[in-house]
DNA sequence: CTGGCTTTTAGAAACGTTTCGATTACGCAC
DNA sequence: GTGCGTAATCGAAACGTTTCTAAAAGCCAG
């Protein structure tokens, strides 16, 4: 039934003998050179599949020097305790592995967190792939541009900070934060918080969206509004229960994602507060949780399948040589209402 | 300020050049032969390190038919729709990356849906590892075993069927589901419904343990309350909805997961049941989300690093040729009610 | 100083692939 | 049938490592 293993065929010239044939032959058929004439080709293909043959990966990766390996590092915010739980992490890295396989590519994961990014640059993580994807830029720009000198294969998921020399992929941050928070303020809402770190790029974009909507209503920003949330779920409670005793005032709030978000909610709800009535909260990257709570969360939505792509497209496109630009995907604010109905704008 | 770099250092020979010995002698000092005297050794391991030398990965994997990385493959139930955004695969994942990197592992990720394990055969990621992992059976068992007795160096998270043979490590899904419906019958409540598929090993086991819970209350299990919800929001909604418009009596839930546990919190609060005090919910995983939610969710907890690890260990053991039992990993009841205050009990 | 032992280092082969330069086979015109 | 140009295949080298076997060096007793 299954195909005859007369003998044990374990390389190219094994094959090469059965055949008759020079292992360069076989070589050469198995990779559809156009020396062969198709005829031959076809044969030995037959054969290897009849000895059931396999290349040996580890030769061949040695031999052409690629491995068609790509890592994938995580950038995770270790002081405020991001840890890599957070579902975008691997809606992420579901998009970036299904774009990488389609390509012929695997996966390699390093996985955080990582103090030092320069720490890598000598790790099998980079040297046993052919290029590498950084997923966030924390507070590590300085070092990843350093490192980008020494090794230009990489694609960092982020912000396009003014002096990189890297390349990056990434959504309209600033677009982002304007939408969630000018939504709020069509609502009405004026008292308008913005829970979360902008020590990286990306939310420090965010922030800034956020500011930018403020003005455009004639609102200069109060600091009292702006509040570094942990994402540790206890420390967080504490957080916003201490904002709320000091008496602030507040009627809404953008985070600086659905996770903190939906902590904010849950916090929220049990100090007696009305979400959305007394305080309305919009979260950030529309993970599949977020509409799961109740109420359901309006929050900015990223495409993440697109995302994955355009980071294997770009790193795969450094590898053949070519020119990469950045690239930047567009936001879209996803409105939720309780009663369960969606509605997407812009 | 960094080494110097007279010549361009890039194999053994360069370094044994410089070093006027053979390259035998420089890749023994590298690895710590006992061969080599110490001073020798010191001698040249400085010399690596000035000339910024690094060993070639790729030849060496290929020498020694090992590569140093571990697969990891999800099995993903697609008919019911379960994507990789659980968060409980993240930790999972979490939990096994960072097992592997303290043995000086990489992590080659092998990204679902997978419809027939045995497709993995011959692929890259099979045989670009020196092992695999498999995260759940799916209702793949019979799949597993076949490839189980082409290569031996895999072991599974699940549960131990009887015919199997493949290492397995899990939870202890009987006493799971055990535990969290005693707790319910415990609580008084007595109409209790089993929310999920119970179409792979896992889940039937903590079925099995939910049966158990009910008959020693001296209950039967009504087959009205054995409801297949899909892991899509929608749909899980409209299952759910269907379910209580039939006026099948009801006043709790054991859900097959965390994520569906939310998915039925939310559906009930917007049908506007009070929850838990018209209808209990209690999850399964322990995700971090899971205290999140308002009320915060009553869980079983599994020890996810502790998971990671012993998965690792074990395919460690199997390539060192070790004889590798399974493991069973305790379940953990945590009770949270909505004040805040969470509490373990067995 | 020599012989024999142990310790240290060297030399060479091997892993399985790809590819360069060389050789053979083929088809066709004369 | 011979010569020639092209197409098809072959042989050998190379990639960088580890490790086996052999050789050299060092040490000590006599």
């Amino acid at each position: 039934m299954t195909p005859s293993k007369k003998h044990k065929v374990s390389s190219l010239q094994d094959l090469a003998d059965i055949a008759g044939v020079s292992r360069a032959t076989v070589s050469r058929a198995l990779n559809d050179s156009p020396l062969l004439n198709d005829k031959t080709k076809k044969k030995l293909r037959a054969l290897a599949q009849e000895y059931n043959y396999k290349i040996n990966q580890q030769a061949r990766a040695f031999r052409l020097r690629r491995t068609n390996v790509i890592s994938v590092v995580f950038m995770l915010d270790i002081k405020s305790n991001q840890h890599m739980s957070d579902p975008f992490f691997l809606d992420m890295l579901g998009g970036i592995a299904d774009a990488l396989s389609e390509n012929d590519y695997d996966l390699l994961l390093a996985h955080g967190p990582i103090m030092n990014v320069l720490d890598l640059k000598d790790s099998r993580v980079m040297r046993q792939s052919d290029g590498v994807l950084f997923v966030g830029q924390g507070e590590q720009h300085e070092h990843l541009n350093e490192l980008a000198a020494t090794d230009s294969r990489m694609v960092v998921w982020g912000y396009p900070v003014p002096e990189k020399n890297y390349v990056v992929v990434g959504g309209d941050n600033v677009g982002g934060g304007y939408k969630a928070t000018r939504h709020l303020l069509q609502l009405g809402r004026r008292r308008i918080a913005f829970f979360g770190k902008t020590n990286n790029p990306e939310n420090a974009a965010r922030h800034q969206g956020y500011l930018k909507a403020l003005s455009e209503y004639g609102l200069h920003a109060d600091h009292q509004l702006k509040v570094d949330v942990p994402f540790e779920m206890h420390r967080a409670r504490e957080v916003i229960t201490n904002l709320l005793e000091t008496k602030v005032e507040l009627d809404s709030v953008v985070c600086i994602s659905d996770v903190m978000a939906l902590a904010t909610l849950s916090t929220l709800q049990e100090l007696g507060r009305r979400v959305p009535k007394d305080i309305a909260v919009v979260g950030y990257d529309d993970i599949s949780l977020a509409s799961y709570s109740s109420p359901q969360l309006t929050t900015v939505h990223q495409n993440i399948r697109d995302a994955g792509r355009i980071l294997v497209e770009s790193v795969l496109g450094l590898i053949k040589g070519e020119e990469v630009q950045d690239t930047m995907l567009a936001s879209q604010l996803i409105v939720r209402k309780s009663s369960g109905t969606n509605t997407a704008t812009n």
